[in-house]
DNA sequence: ATGTCGCATTCCATGCGA
């Protein structure tokens, strides 16, 4: 089965391009973050009519997340769990049947955490923790799953085309980098840094500063493979092409492909 | 020279978040 993330920064504005997206790379499930928009104006119908089903967690004007995919869900988890205060719309967990089993999917859309030093970087910490937490009980279940989104993490240099420029910002802080690599350390395969290095690897280029035709990328749309599920990685592949497309997301899809 | 986007509102101009 093929698994694809993608932050379309908009998925009304996106609509378009994630059409194109699903009709060239035939999915069978994409993980979207960024909708910017509330579950009512989420474009069911539109995505029902290419195919595929969707579960929404919106947001009015920021964040929101999604699980596409061709067969329904079985089961849904909403939110990440360890804080019910939190109302931002950045989680969503879909379980599905595979062919060996069942296996989960998890869509996520890691808070930035700019400016470092504030609130704002605080709430990225402490979702990370709550992050590990929640991977840590999926792990204990022995269900094959993949943590996928835009983790707003670079992890090494090798993953910045200017890391000195990062130095200081909460992307590349080594507080926030020592936080994914915990993450990581679990047992996690980060599916593109097994296959890509360097510029290969970059998933976002801002929209400021000519970055996409001076490749000033990050790579920080990351796919991490469970134990149970790299052990069934097949492929892996980046669509960079689609930073070049009309009105593009500034992310571009992460896409793997599992025997499950 | 924050020079780009997308969204929202105080709505054709500005603030926020990225």
């Amino acid at each position: 089965m093929r698994f694809a993330t993608w932050n379309v920064n908009s998925v009304r504005k996106r609509l378009d391009g994630l059409r194109r997206f699903l009709k060239g790379v035939e999915p069978d499930i994409v993980c979207l973050q960024e909708l910017k928009c509330v579950e009512q104006d989420f474009p069911t119908l539109e995505l029902l009519g290419e195919g595929y089903r969707a579960e929404v967690i919106g947001q009015k004007a920021y964040n929101g997340v999604a699980v596409l995919s061709r067969a329904a869900a079985r089961e849904t988890v909403r939110g990440l769990p360890g804080d019910a205060a939190d109302e931002q719309a950045r989680y969503l967990e879909a379980v599905f049947d595979g062919a060996h089993g069942p296996f989960r999917v998890v869509s996520l859309y890691l808070p930035n955490g700019n400016p470092a030093g504030t609130e704002k970087y605080a709430y990225k910490l402490k979702w990370m923790e709550r992050l590990e937490q929640r991977a840590a009980e999926l792990l204990e279940t022995e269900v094959p799953f993949v943590l996928a989104g835009d983790f707003n993490v670079i992890p090494g240099r090798a993953d910045a085309a200017d890391p000195a420029a990062w130095e200081t910002d909460a992307l590349f802080l080594p507080e926030v980098r020592n936080a994914f690599r915990r993450l990581l350390n679990r047992g996690f395969l980060d599916v593109a840094a097994a296959r890509f290095s360097g510029a290969s690897g970059f998933t976002f280029w801002d929209y400021q500063g000519a970055a996409r035709a001076r490749n000033n990328g990050i790579r920080i749309d990351h796919l991490l493979a469970s134990p149970a599920m790299a052990d069934r990685l097949t492929g892996v592949a980046i669509h960079a092409e689609t930073r070049d497309w009309p009105e593009p997301s500034d992310h571009v899809p992460v896409v793997a492909e599992f025997d499950v």
